[in-house]
DNA sequence: CGCACCTTTGAATGAGATCAAAGATGGTGG
DNA sequence: CCACCATCTTTGATCTCATTCAAAGGTGCG
């Protein structure tokens, strides 16, 4: 399990921003909102497996993109049960509530070796200041990732378990898909089968017998950590699964 | 039952913009701002109880925000249930997906008679390039829903019916007593029982049970459509309640 | 005043949790 | 390089919370 670490160096990715490679996926950006976003972050700052890089209740001080490795954002209930609401991968802003609360609502911890490219809030608002593109563009991240949420919520309150981990499992396809982390038709996950269940609202034991049970069906394959997906068609009909990657980009301001 | 219908002329709320009254409980806007938003909203516009404002999977031609009444937002699923993702009530803004899909993921419908406050997409997006610091205000306002349907997330993943029912209620009075919509120590709720379980991911006759339990335990009174709070920290913590209303402004850049 | 819709209640059923223990797996240090 | 230990997966048995099914009260609107 390796992934990318450090660079040394004033820059942080090879020759620009996280965040830019990011909207770059969306806009043709224009050579003062580049230049703008290249003096936004700080140095990448690296993370080991199971690193809390945000507590919840703490005050972070600054927000991050992530450049390599994954993260999951949870939630810990009185209870002592977990939530988990996000995976976070290559191009994923953590720490956005830090734009609404001054308490992080959300514990942000590394799956795997992380590094992360920070950059303070103030400086994204003079960012968004002085290109106000960048700032809707930011909008309809926030915007998109709240439906995302939207859809597990469905997902969990009003689907079978059999379902919550298929819908899951079609998710990280299709994120990791377009992030070019897939190989062939197969996945790595660096997930027990207890992340999985804080993921979707069940038990490990349970997560097990449902995987077990679309193993059975011909639908996906595993071997390890390994997932290979066979019906993809099926599953995502079976989990009521909509990928909704794709942003619209028509209404944006234009560039400065 | 009754609400507030259309105010006739050309201006929608008394002397300003339905967003810009919403703005300025988080900030205090300059004379400049609240011109720009002044220009921002067409007429507004009448929907009876139980119409349709925005449907899954149709292409929305402006947000809204809401002027009175109540709303609520929801998907249906491939078997027929329906997952209720938010209440919406004054100031609430709708259709804000459609800054990030053409295609609504959710579909918006009137609880009550509501009268809402419409502006297009684009002369929003004007709008936030003549004053970021309102596109920033509204990526706060993003960024805080986000937040609460996580919260929602881990009540229905992670807790047992009773207090995902509590939850629901505390949240109700938190936003409700901030708009003063209680009267008291008691609110009135246009929902029926099915709609709290389409909201909490229950059936509504386990609905009737945990109220009736709450109701056992002194928790809170009913008669009607009326809820009367009785014991409030005790059904916050029971719930995992936290009130998520204040916004962090200080990042904020300065205004126009 | 009557009908449609909502609430309430009970009984039976079932999906998923809990409890417990036996295999796998892999990382670590000797 | 191997052995060991911690962690994770798998499986079975049992239990429980919530659903389902069914039917009897309420309530308010037209």
């Amino acid at each position: 399990m390796k992934h990318l670490l450090c660079v040394p160096g004033g820059e942080n990715a090879l020759g620009g921003s996280c965040l830019a490679e990011r909207f770059s996926h969306y806009v043709r950006l224009s050579p003062a909102e580049q230049a703008a976003l290249d003096r936004l972050e700080d140095r990448a700052r690296d993370f080991r497996r199971g690193a809390v890089v945000i507590r919840e209740n703490e005050r972070p001080r600054e927000m991050y993109v992530v450049r390599s490795g994954w993260l999951h954002s949870s939630t810990m209930l009185g209870n002592g049960s977990r939530q988990i609401m996000r995976f976070l991968f290559h191009g994923d802003v953590l720490g956005m509530s830090l734009l609404a609360f001054s308490d992080s609502p959300e514990t942000v911890t590394a799956v795997t070796d992380v590094s992360l490219c920070p950059f303070p809030r103030e400086r994204f608002a003079g960012l968004i200041t002085e290109h106000p593109r960048l700032g809707a563009l930011m909008l309809g991240i926030a915007v998109s990732e709240r439906a995302s949420l939207a859809d597990r919520l469905a997902s969990i309150g009003r689907t079978p378990a059999r379902a919550r981990v298929g819908s899951l499992i079609c998710e990280l396809f299709a994120r990791m898909r377009r992030l070019k982390m897939i190989d062939g038709d197969a996945i790595t996950l660096p997930l027990t089968q207890e992340d999985i269940g804080d993921a979707t609202g069940l038990t490990s034991v349970h997560v097990n017998r449902m995987l077990r049970g679309l193993v059975e069906d011909g639908i996906i394959e595993r071997n390890g950590s390994r997932i290979r997906m066979l019906d993809e068609p099926r599953l995502t009909e079976q989990a009521n699964f909509i990928d909704r990657s794709e942003l619209e980009t028509g209404w944006l301001p234009p560039p400065r």
